[in-house]
DNA sequence: GTCTATAACCGGATAGAC
DNA sequence: GTCTATCCGGTTATAGAC
């Protein structure tokens, strides 16, 4: 049948979106039921239990987040092009999806073994980003950093605005959600110039 | 009665520990009782119900966060020192914590509206944070900035590397702990030379 | 494959003795 | 203040008809 997997999708894409703003206990069957226009017990005839259901989303949401870093690699490109295109994909993807990163950044520290699984799926060739470090970093185009300690850098000034969303709203915008929305705009070149200068030797202000 | 606070603050913590490791909905009132070593009736008894007893735990973990920022400010100093004392205690209280801002992060996202309340017992002076970085910017000591975006970098910088641990392990380090902790010893003097290359004109290689 | 009805379970909350 | 026993509502999961 082909209903089949088209049933299986509509309930994957709703449990997807209840889980994400839930998390694992505060979803309800229920809740994911009504919003695929079935009843609780197709959930249970495709998936078996919530758990597993909870599995599959997970793997989905992850598996999002990688597909961007292995997009940018795929393309053969010097290091400031490279770091333009990251930057601007991944916080492009944040704005479309904010609460991604939340969901799988929690989900992993709540149960830290479920990486293992997952990142097997997501080959991303790590080598080839550090491969990328280094070139720049031989032909003095940027400082010497240790490329673990850029990475992370890079992710979490692109990650942290979207998860630390209500804190920057609250405390640094006094509530307004227009300022908090320009801000997010602004985000890719801010961080591309922030790292830049950071890293880039020849440095003409480029801010 | 002075068993009254005695035992109060034996939840407190009991229950602190537990919500932070499960999150309000995946927390057990059994479980808290059991680490505090009493019955579930005292818990209510207490506190009445499991979102207030949650309410309470919150504030404590949102303070802790905080108290750090208002002991930074209460020195009056230079931008330079300033930024090497606020990234050095901020990574040093994450490090004995480390699981205290994926906790106030997940659960400021599940409810924003708790940030208000909150918010207020903790009033952070942030015309501070801005004067300081207005007037490092004005003395011509760094690059011109948006105060909110250098802020949000700062706190990036600093959160990220324990928000995110299983993804760091797991994937830039094979799984390897005792890397990761390494890292992490690494990390307020790897923050403290990025920020200030990126930001400081007078660039002499900081690396 | 999809539905309705219901079983089985779990966990927060309360009653009431001490 | 602290305990044991119990209630009660809600939620996952299954049985069984179509």
């Amino acid at each position: 049948m082909d209903k089949n997997r088209n049933t299986e999708k509509v309930i994957l894409e709703a449990a997807k979106s209840v889980f994400i703003e839930k998390g694992l206990e505060g979803a309800r069957m229920q809740e994911i039921a009504d919003k695929a226009q079935i009843n609780k017990a197709l959930l249970h005839y495709y998936f078996r239990t919530k758990d597993k259901l909870f599995e599959n989303v997970f793997s989905m949401a992850f598996n999002d987040v990688f597909v961007v870093i292995e997009q940018t690699l795929a393309v053969e490109t010097d290091f400031e092009s490279f770091l333009e295109r990251f930057i601007t994909s991944y916080t492009g993807l944040l704005k479309k999806k904010p609460f991604i990163a939340q969901f799988v950044l929690h989900e992993l520290n709540r149960k830290p073994e479920r990486i293992v699984a997952n990142i097997q799926q997501n080959n991303v060739d790590k080598e080839k980003i550090f491969g990328i470090i280094k070139k720049a970093e031989d032909s003095k185009i940027i400082r010497p950093v240790s490329p673990v300690h850029l990475i992370t850098n890079i992710l979490a000034l692109c990650i942290f605005p979207f998860v630390a969303r209500p804190v920057i709203t609250g405390f640094l915008m006094d509530g307004d959600k227009k300022k908090y929305d320009q801000y997010i705009n602004e985000r890719p070149e801010q961080i591309i110039s922030f790292v830049k200068n950071a890293l880039f030797i020849n440095n003409s202000d480029r801010s």
